[in-house]
DNA sequence: TGTAGTTACTACGCACTGTAGTACGGAGTG
DNA sequence: CACTCCGTACTACAGTGCGTAGTAACTACA
């Protein structure tokens, strides 16, 4: 199913996508999961097919989102980064191509409107790194 | 050519969508400007034709990143927002779409990472903010 | 050796984007 | 007034990404 590997961080994922890497962020740390455990579960919310979560996790794979390694006859897949993570590059990937030269004010513009929690945890990170 | 008004802010716009958006926010403060003037200003840098300056100038104004306004017998054209707000949003979109549930790891990730010029800018924001 | 579980390959429809042609209507010019 | 120019409205098509899924092929175990 690996053939033409493409590298490049598309910015945003489909909703079976995101679904599909709900779920492997769900995974304690370490864990891995075949397609046949995220088709289980994403089965309970909502109707798809076995094959649908096959092409999907392969794409992800493809886009390096996901880790695929051979155990035994089957695959095993786990997320390339951290959800947390993901996110803080995407939004990185917004700021520089579309902020672009006005950085700073976007970065302002961003800072007010956030919500309460969301500036604590900003601060809390800025401080974090101020030692 | 306005024709299915559709709402909806999508994440992520094309390479020569943004470079419409990109003229409209050199724009001084409350200019507005005609598709002949976009496509003038792009013809600059890129070999595209009118009527496909127009096809996207209209389809940004479907989604509502700029406004259309008749004046005369032609449209005039400004940004919905500026580039540092529509930016701003977006980050926020993709905080709350893949982030969701973890928006406070999420903001130490994007500000561990961040640029030593982004971690000033966001620690002066913070600081605008406690007025 | 047959059967069940997996992967590999292929395909289709839809939406979005880049691209642009054609047709139509208004405005000014000779 | 007829003509031409400009701008808009409408239409179209190819490429790509995503959701969706079927079929073929392979393999390990009963």
């Amino acid at each position: 199913m690996k053939r033409t590997p493409r590298k490049q961080a598309k910015a945003s994922l489909g909703e079976l996508e995101r679904a599909v890497m709900d779920v492997l962020w769900e995974l304690p740390d370490g864990q891995d999961v075949t397609v046949r455990e995220v088709h289980t579960t994403l089965s309970s919310t909502r109707d798809v097919a076995y094959t649908t979560v096959m092409t999907v996790m392969d794409r992800l794979a493809r886009k390096e989102l996901v880790v695929q390694q051979k155990s035994g006859r089957a695959y095993r897949y786990h997320p390339a980064t951290s959800r947390a993570e993901m996110t803080a590059d995407m939004m990185r990937g917004t700021l520089s191509t579309l902020g672009s030269g006005e950085r700073g004010p976007a970065l302002v513009a961003f800072v007010e409107e956030a919500s309460a929690e969301d500036v604590e945890a900003l601060r809390q990170a800025l401080a974090a790194l101020g030692d």
